[in-house]
Formats: C-alpha cells, structure tokens, sequence
DNA sequence: TACTATATAAGAATGATTCTTGTTCAGCAA
DNA sequence: TTGCTGAACAAGAATCATTCTTATATAGTA
C-alpha cells in the first residue's frame, strides 16, 4: 500500500515540517506514525487511542488541532463523510472509495479508469481542483446479509 | 433544473408517503415543499429556519427527523462531506460536486461522460450501489481570488 | 365522531469539536 | 550549554450539531 519505508515517511515528515517552519514535536510524530501504521479510516478519536498508549496525558485536543493540521498540508486526507465525524485517509495516492450508507463502512479500491477522469473546463479555468474521486455509495456485502437474514 | 412542475411533486409526495404509510402532516409537507424550492445544499438549520415564518413554533428536531426519513425514502439525497453538519441536495437526478476544501462550497455540475462509469466488478457482484459520483475537491475561485488579495 | 398509532414540541442529553487559559517545550541565539 | 521566545500543549469549559425522552397532539381509520 505505502511506496515508501516507514522509515523514509518520517524523514519526509521532518523535512516536510521543517519547511513549513513547524516545530517537531514528539506529539506529532506520534500521531504521524499512528496515521501511516493505520490500515483504516481512522476518525481522530482513533488517533487518540491508538497513541494513547504511549502518551497517556496527551490531550485530544491535541489529536484533533495536529490531523488538522496535517490534513491541510497534505499528510493525510480528509475523506469524504455523511455528517459523522470526521475520517483521515493515510493513504494520500490516488484510489476511490465504496461508502455503506448503511453502517458507513469505506472500502478502498484502485481503479485506473477513473483514475485520469478529465476535469471539466469549467473548473481547470477557475479554481485549484486538487483531487479528483469517484464515490460509490451504497449498501455493503456485511449489511445485506443482515437484510436477509431479518 | 427540476423536470416535474412543483405540484407534480407534490402529489408524488403524498402518494409516495401513502405506499409507505407515512402520515402526511403539514409539517413534512413544509419541509418537503421548502426542499424542492432550494437551489442549494441545505442544512438542517437552513430548512428549518425557512419553514419556521410559516411554522413558528416547529421543533428543530421534526426537521432533523424528518430529513433524515426523506433521505432514506429517497426524496433527497445526503450530500457528501467533511465533517460539518449535513448538507443536502434536492436534486437526486445524476450528477456531480465541486467541493471548495476551504470554504465548503459546492458547486454542480453535469458531465454525461461521469454518469456511465462502470461499477467495478468486485461491487457489482457483492454490494448494492445506489449511486456513483465524482467529487472534485479543491479551492474555489472565491477563496483563490482572497488568497490573491492578502 | 371516537380511537389508536404515529408524529410532534420542548427541552434535556449526548457526541464531536473548538476555544480559553495557563504551562511547557522546540528551536534558535548567546 | 544555557536562556529566551513564540509555538505547541493539557485541561477543562464552551459550543455546535444531533439525538433522546416524555408528554401532548393529530392523521388516518373504524
């Protein structure tokens, strides 16, 4: 899934803040190796958990000011949501998402046909598109069978 | 933009509510009827504040309610978003979002080459996809245009 | 017209997120 | 290495969106 080391992500990390004039702070590292260790969708109360272990006094407030911020860099992407909280995406390289609008469950998927989709006129003229996504909703294999089964 | 005169829809609403055996009150007919005159991407709030001239004293919570019943009914589709409250889209025929990241604009558009993507085969078979949209995300002329500015 | 299940209003409760304030610390300079 | 300063942080209060609870009202039906 990830094309670089772990390793080489946090080096990027370092240099990338560095050119921003950001401070690296041990909190932030933590929370970004707990975003690229992440398989999932992971909402910031996830982060919080996950990093909790091994900073029990960080505040959440922290976790939510810090994937903010990371989101609006580039680290990490927001995904696409109904209204719950919000989700980050560690995987920042172009792929497209399946939603269950039933129990909100994305499923990733890599689709190089809809990969080049050619932004309208409209939009290459007037604003800045930086990413460009095909969303499926629907209902998931899990919340089906739960249908059937009722 | 709409295909069917307003009290075309009206009466689908009621027979639409009648298969279903749902009550038709005033209240869910003012906010069905404050739905289809939106040429935007409503919240909650919104619907709600433009019902209450009619409806002083509706609770904030019917709304909340009762968009939620229509978006599961289909009478509106649920917007796709960042984690702010719901937005949603009185136009549930095809078509596709801008989304400004920085000020949570949308912006629609049509693009006939969007709406004949073909669902992957691995959803096709185990999922039931209701719908397929492309999001762009990026920054608005509106906000490019102060970035400009300052 | 009366009845009953459904829908509603009002306000409390919850969950997610942001703000405020005082404290701490990363990065830089001496 | 030490001290300084602005940025970052923790803690908890505050806010915003949403849902829940409960008592009342009403749509649809007998």
């Amino acid at each position: 899934m990830m094309s670089k080391t772990s390793k080489e992500l946090l080096e990027q990390f370092r240099s990338q803040c560095k050119a921003r004039g950001l401070s690296i702070t041990p909190q932030r590292t933590a929370i970004y190796e707990a975003l690229i260790g992440s398989q999932d969708h992971p909402r910031t109360e996830d982060i919080y958990n996950r990093v909790k272990t091994a900073f029990p006094d960080m505040s959440i407030d922290t976790v939510y000011r810090t994937l903010c911020l990371f989101a609006e860099i580039g680290f990490v992407h927001l995904v696409e949501g109904y209204g719950e909280a919000k989700r980050y995406d560690p995987d920042t390289e172009c792929h497209h998402h399946f939603r269950c609008m039933r129990c909100g469950r994305i499923l990733d998927f890599r689709e190089p046909r809809f990969d080049a989709l050619d932004v309208p006129e409209r939009f290459k003229q007037n604003c800045a598109v930086s990413n460009i996504k095909v969303v499926l909703e629907g209902v998931c294999d899990h919340c089906l069978q739960k249908t059937v089964e009722s």
